[in-house]
RNA sequence: GGGCGAUUAGCUCAGCGGUAGAGCGCCUGCCUUACAAGCAGGAUGUCCCUGGUUCGAACCCUGGAUCGCCCA
């Protein structure tokens, strides 16, 4: 094994198998393949982006089930793609085109298109890219992007049919509307947040005054005096004692000199500010409800760039902040302004541009989600999908349930354009909101359409507005496989699709718009189960952004610590409640201890399997493969088996149930402990020969290598889902195949049920607690690894005793002992010096005869510890026993688990106390 | 205002009815030829508080505290 160095390199591992499986084509799916169709479609990142810690997180998770699903012999397809993030693109195209000094209106639509094209075509695949550093096992043939020519007509198509269904409609609304990308943006898209702000008083004179109580006007309270030039009513609780009396008069807006009428209406709360408030249905959503149900004007004082317009009086021109302080300066002047109180108060931010939008009154697409979401609610009853983990459900439902109306119009060029054509010549070459429109495939079908009902001289202008990305998201797992051609191939073998992952940040945009579209076109629930994950935070637990600059960079720790590292360490720290993971990290250093310690794993697999090599010697495949015959094999190999079949057993329900955390964990205790720390240990002694060897011997080194052989090759399979490019190399240098057998695509190791001997797992377990009470006594007499001993084992426990006794060899070398002698009490007696080292655990003894170096109090004052252990356990124990509803009412196996724990600490505490008196 | 989650060893987190666990860190001793990215041994906890259910509560139920998230 000369090219097996001491320390494991992933990056020369890593990049290999990458390039293997890519060259291979490893996972490129075909629909006519053998297995059952398991198919998911991964969340397609931003094609703008770069890969960030949430995408390595949300890929680890995919990829383990994936691999894993291969490795149980589905026909498994995982398709990668990106989406075209209308905004993202957009606003780095204006940046440049800024930098250029060109506007967007100036190069035109066309050029325009042209050069996101050519923008997307260099610098968008770089994520792509990155993601294949994962070891991600998607098929890469099968790349997709939203704006495909094939995703882009299954858009059009969905669009049209939501038309045809009645479900889009187009028309004046209030909006979220984002100054700065100029462009409407849809409910979810903006975010509440906590702001300091003011609460200005202002008084509105009444237009007639009433002499007779001195009421010359009413106060208002408002967060926005810039748009009070909106305002069309005050309006005041109809139970309002105050101002009952004026409901029906009016007001002399200040400033503007407009009349308004006081209203009534139910939803005002008297208790807030003065009780009156101002209304602005074309600036404000309540107010804008209010001016419904009273048939109120809308009045828009602001331009679609946050100026002031010309309903604005003065004030026009100004930026909307601008306007906000010279109305209220404007008011103070005019002896209006009474108060001015400091208010926290919460304010709709734009998610991409980070300004407050702006709710402005304006003309847009929208799809009508009620019945949609009633139609997922109907699935969801039947448990489709089924959540992982499971509260994650009520989310979604909740969601559904309060749903409103989507609007899917952005005013921006870079997306799917809509698909509707204006009959411009109906109202004289312009677009009114009462301009008749078509909505079609294509314009030539537009065209027909209009002709058919307005006549052959039609002149049609399509909507220059795009589609929210996630209106073409919402279709990715169909559209991606092929829809609307339902007879394609990859949509009738693996839609619906088995499984989605993503994280719970994007259950609302992007889960449920999938669900609810999947559920119009395609009748089912795009997948069955949703598995929904967490966000990594970083070391302080917050969020990791962009704007916070804390992000943790994937590829800086891949760089360090290898991918696989960096995989498992992501999925071990995931317990299976979807709780978010925090990364430790020194950003000084760069390092993070957890993902060195899954380094370490890797390192530790990479050097177990390396000892096993070193004493192969040379063996051809075929022996290498060979199962040992299970009778000849000595009771340590049959316990690793009776845990590995455990290991196997367990592992496959927690990968299967998305216990991922669990499986890591369950994957790293074993090897650690059981297959290193003890089993090949343990067999070292067998694997030195001694000079002549007899046949025995010979039998027995051979069925120790056999059985390290069977571990290794079944534990790098079920570890392959974690750390594919480790266990891919491993497998290779155990099995000697060539690369064109890929452990990827080899099956799950066959669970042989009867290995499981839980008898024979009590034993080891109580053989290596003697073992460690030998090696706790050598240290606490502080001898050298090197010092020979003897060791004694005395018990009256016969069974325990045998095993001691069939353990003799294995218990001298783990201990390092010259000598072990078990023996049952009577039979010692005499042969004890009383100043020997002793230990005691339950029934067993422990006596190291060492006299010279033994230090009297020492060990007095340990055996006093002893006594004391054993003693409050005794105290516990018998509490619990001599509890009448204990012995009553508990199940008899814990009782009597109970009662031989008691008399196991009862003769320990005889045990010790003997030993005391001894040193007298 | 409504909802969800978290609170366990110095740190990061498992455990979710039967006498408290892991990794990291810490202490002691080891280069015992697979691995010092390692080995052996060790120390460490009012399991947030409060009642209650139970033979028995870190775990289930009441009420509360603190932190975080989502929705309005």
């Amino acid at each position: 094994m000369d090219a097996f160095p001491k320390t494991y390199d992933p990056f020369g591992t890593e990049s290999r198998w990458q390039k293997i499986w890519s060259d291979q084509k490893a996972f490129h799916s075909d629909p006519k393949a053998q297995g059952e169709p398991f198919s998911v479609v991964i969340p397609p990142p931003n094609v703008t982006g770069s890969l960030h810690m949430g995408h390595a997180f949300n890929t680890a998770l995919i990829d383990t089930i994936v691999r894993f699903q291969r490795l149980q012999g589905k026909n498994v397809l995982c398709l990668p793609g990106t989406d075209h993030a209308s905004i993202a693109v957009q606003s780095i195209l204006d940046k440049q085109l800024k930098a250029e000094g060109i506007t967007r209106d100036q190069l035109g639509r066309e050029a325009f298109l042209e050069r996101a094209w050519s923008w997307k075509s260099e610098s968008g695949g770089r994520i792509v890219q990155q993601l294949r550093r994962l070891g991600y096992s998607v098929d890469w043939q099968r790349e997709r992007f939203t704006m495909d020519e094939r995703l882009s007509k299954a858009v059009v198509e969905a669009f049209v049919r939501l038309h045809q269904k009645g479900l889009i409609y187009r028309g004046e609304y209030l909006v979220n509307w984002c100054p700065v990308s100029g462009s409407a943006v849809s409910d979810l898209e903006v975010e509440m947040k906590e702001v300091d702000g003011y609460l200005w008083h202002f008084r509105y004179p009444l237009t007639n005054p009433f002499s007779e109580n001195g009421l010359t006007h009413l106060e208002v309270a408002t967060t926005r005096p810039e748009t009070m030039m909106g305002d069309v009513a005050v309006a005041v609780n109809p139970s309002d004692t105050r101002y009952a009396h004026l409901v029906g008069q009016t007001l002399t807006l200040p400033l503007i000199g407009r009349e308004i009428p006081v209203i009534a209406d139910n939803h005002v709360d008297q208790t807030f500010g003065t009780g009156c408030v101002k209304v602005t249905p074309a600036h404000d959503p309540n107010d804008f409800v209010i001016g419904q149900r009273h048939k109120l004007p809308q009045i828009t004082v602001m331009n679609k760039d946050g100026t002031m317009n010309s309903q604005a009086g003065n004030f026009k021109g100004l930026d909307r902040f601008e306007a906000r302080k010279a109305v209220v300066k404007a008011l103070e002047e005019a002896g209006l302004l009474t108060k001015v109180e400091e208010y926290r108060h919460s304010v709709p931010y734009s998610d991409r541009g980070k300004v407050p939008v702006e709710p402005l009154l304006s003309t847009q697409w929208f799809v009508r989600m009620d019945s949609m979401a009633n139609r997922c609610l109907d699935f969801l009853s039947k448990k489709e999908p089924r959540f992982f983990p499971n509260r994650w459900e009520k989310v979604y439902k909740d969601w559904l349930t309060g749903i409103r109306d989507w609007c899917v119009s952005r005013q921006l060029w870079w997306g799917h354009r809509i698909p509707a054509w204006y009959v411009v010549s109906e109202t004289s070459n312009q677009i009114t909101d009462q301009t008749p429109y078509i909505v079609a495939v294509s314009e030539e079908e537009a065209i027909l359409k209009a002709q058919e009902e307005y006549g052959i001289d039609v002149q049609l202008l399509q909507d220059d507005d795009v589609l929210d990305t996630w209106f073409s998201s919402g279709l990715w797992p169909f559209s991606t496989l092929g829809w609307p051609d339902e007879d394609d191939a990859d949509f009738s073998f693996w839609y619906p699709t088995s499984t989605l992952i993503t994280g719970f940040d994007i259950i609302f945009f992007w889960v449920a718009r999938m669900t609810m579209l999947a559920g119009v076109f395609t009748d089912k629930m795009p997948f069955s189960d949703v598995y929904i994950h967490g966000l990594v935070r970083d070391e302080e637990n917050r969020k990791m952004s962009k704007s916070l600059g804390n992000g943790i960079d994937p590829l800086l720790l891949i760089d360090r610590y290898g991918s696989d590292a960096l995989r498992f360490a992501l999925v071990k720290e995931v317990a299976g409640a979807g709780q978010d993971i925090r990364l430790d990290y020194d950003r000084q250093a760069g390092t993070s201890a957890t993902v060195e310690a899954a380094r370490n794993f890797a390192n530790k697999i990479w050097n177990a399997t390396r000892f096993a090599l070193l004493n192969l010697g040379t063996t051809t495949l075929e022996e290498t493969l060979k199962e040992p015959d299970y009778s000849d094999l000595e009771l340590s190999d049959q316990w690793i088996l009776s845990r590995l079949a455990k290991l196997n057993s367990d592992t496959a329900v927690r990968y299967g149930k998305y216990s991922l955390g669990e499986a890591a964990k369950g994957l790293y205790d074993f090897v650690w402990n059981d297959f290193c720390d003890w089993y090949l240990e343990l067999i070292k002694r067998r694997l030195n020969l001694g000079k002549s060897p007899s046949a025995k011997t010979l039998l027995n080194r051979r069925n120790a290598q056999l059985v390290v052989f069977k571990v290794l090759r079944e534990l790098f399979a079920m570890l392959h889902p974690l750390m594919p490019h480790l266990t891919e190399e491993l497998w290779h240098g155990v099995t000697g195949f060539s690369e064109n057998d890929l452990l990827a695509l080899q099956t799950w190791p066959k669970l042989n049920k009867n290995f499981l001997d839980q008898e024979l797992e009590n034993s080891f377990k109580e053989l290596f607690e003697s073992i460690r009470l030998v090696r706790n006594l050598r240290a606490e007499a502080g001898l050298k690894p090197s010092q020979k001993v003897i060791v004694y084992f005395v018990t009256k426990n016969k069974s325990l005793l045998e095993l001691l006794k069939n353990a003799i060899p294995d218990i001298q070398a783990l201990t390092r002992a010259e000598e072990v002698k078990v023996f049952y009490p009577e039979e010692i007696v005499d042969k004890l010096s009383r100043k020997s080292l002793v230990g005691v655990s339950g029934e067993l003894e422990v006596i190291l005869p060492i006299e010279d170096l033994v230090d009297v109090q020492a060990l007095r004052i340990r055996l006093k510890k002893d006594l004391k252990k054993a003693e409050n356990e005794i105290t516990i124990l018998s509490k619990r026993l001599d509890n009448p509803g204990f012995v009553q009412k508990a199940p008899d196996n814990v009782v009597e688990e109970c009662r031989s724990k008691l008399s196991d600490a009862e003769s320990q505490l005889k045990l010790v106390e003997e030993r005391l008196i001894g040193l007298e």
